[in-house]
DNA sequence: CCGTCATTCAATTATTCCATTGAATGACGG
DNA sequence: CCGTCATTCAATGGAATAATTGAATGACGG
């Protein structure tokens, strides 16, 4: 805590945010938080880690203001501190995309065989949502489809969209979304709807984005 | 090398950008790269850090995708890579001013004590500029001045600014700006001259994100 | 083709970060 | 007021990062 200039001491703070930012883990922590708020264990749970594991990562964005701890029962409730951090999340992510050549190899090894159209931006959702053009389906887990939906979207969870697309009728559009742009869930019912003759397309992003964007969200089941 | 999902390895790539933001040196180096194309060398003598260490930080930026380097001449020429990583210096940086307290400590402690008053925001400079209402000054050094200023601006390093200071007729406003909207010198200028009781205000941030918003930008001097 | 000099590399030490384990905390429900 | 259980803390070992030093590279100018 020594006295150094103003503009250092600054720096080192920001320097705190974009650390945290800088662990695979804990962008990944973000990305479910961003869904609604969850507990310690909820959250190890979904990323096969162990609790005191994700527990000292979640302190770690704490820390650096990212998240946000209430208790509420016997359960730490973790949520995003602040709207911001997914700007600052998104604005990290594109550099990456626009820089990096590693992630170009990811996105065409893996991503673009599994969905190689331009996915549906947000407005054009809301259009062919309105006139009635698509259906929409949400393939996240129920319990975060639960926290929080696009009005009017169906609950598919990855494994069970199998079973769903074979009452679908072929020709009525389907638009996947998950969790956000890079979200492996929704290209993955793309590919699926695609490989039993539907015609599907994602969304542009997830539902975080989404309720970032001001528009509606539609809450329980 | 391992294969593992795809989106673990998105991730290891965004925390790669990330991790190159979570250093203040580097942040720092940013900032100044921000102002235009520099050789190590400069850059360590700005950071007053021995050329090595510099060279290292710099490999990092390069590696994340954040600078880019260009030989000319004897000089390895780094500049930023991409107008985004601008965007992602101030989305992290959002989320420090918001979350941390102390960041609030420190712009309360320094900042404040030498420029309590809202900044001019750019509409507002271009207006004052237009009618002819201020005279704006450029605080950094002349090198930085030389490699792209605003137009109309003049180069009043901080060192010159108490000798500048004494030909100038109370009552015009004087609008100073310099690297960023934490760039120290603009702050100090602003209290020397209303220290010697001249109307001074700040820009509320500096040459990058005067040109990153599109707006005209005057060369050499 | 050789010397110069900006830059990078290599090696070292100190520090910080990360995952794991098991124990400690502390709020809630009874 | 006590047991339960989600969460945090503390301690360990191993890996990565940072600063420093001095040597090596390699492009340019002659």
């Amino acid at each position: 805590m020594s006295i150094r200039n103003p503009k250092q001491a600054l720096y080192e703070q920001f320097a705190i945010v974009a650390k945290a930012l800088g662990h695979p883990l804990r962008l990944e922590l973000i990305e479910h938080i961003a869904q609604g708020a969850r507990s310690v264990e909820a959250l190890a749970a979904k990323l096969s880690q162990p609790v005191a594991n994700i527990s000292q990562h979640l302190q770690a964005l704490r820390r650096a203001g990212i998240v946000s701890a209430e208790r509420g029962g016997k359960f730490v409730h973790y949520s995003l501190a602040d709207a911001s951090v997914l700007s600052a999340f998104a604005a990290v992510r594109g550099v990456a995309e626009r820089q990096l050549a590693e992630v170009d190899r990811i996105v065409r090894g893996y991503f673009d065989a599994r969905d190689d159209m331009r996915p549906v931006t947000r407005e054009e959702l809301q259009t062919l949502m309105r006139d009635g053009l698509v259906t929409l389906i949400d393939v996240r887990p129920a319990d975060e489809f639960a926290l929080g939906h696009v009005p009017g979207a169906i609950n598919v969870p990855l494994g069970e969209i199998k079973v769903w697309s074979a009452d679908i009728a072929v020709g009525r559009e389907i638009v996947a979304y998950c969790r956000g742009p890079w979200c492996v869930m929704s290209f993955e019912a793309v590919a699926a709807l695609r490989s039993v003759g539907l015609a599907a397309r994602r969304l542009e992003d997830g539902m975080p984005e989404w309720k970032a964007a001001g528009l509606p969200v539609e809450m329980a089941g």
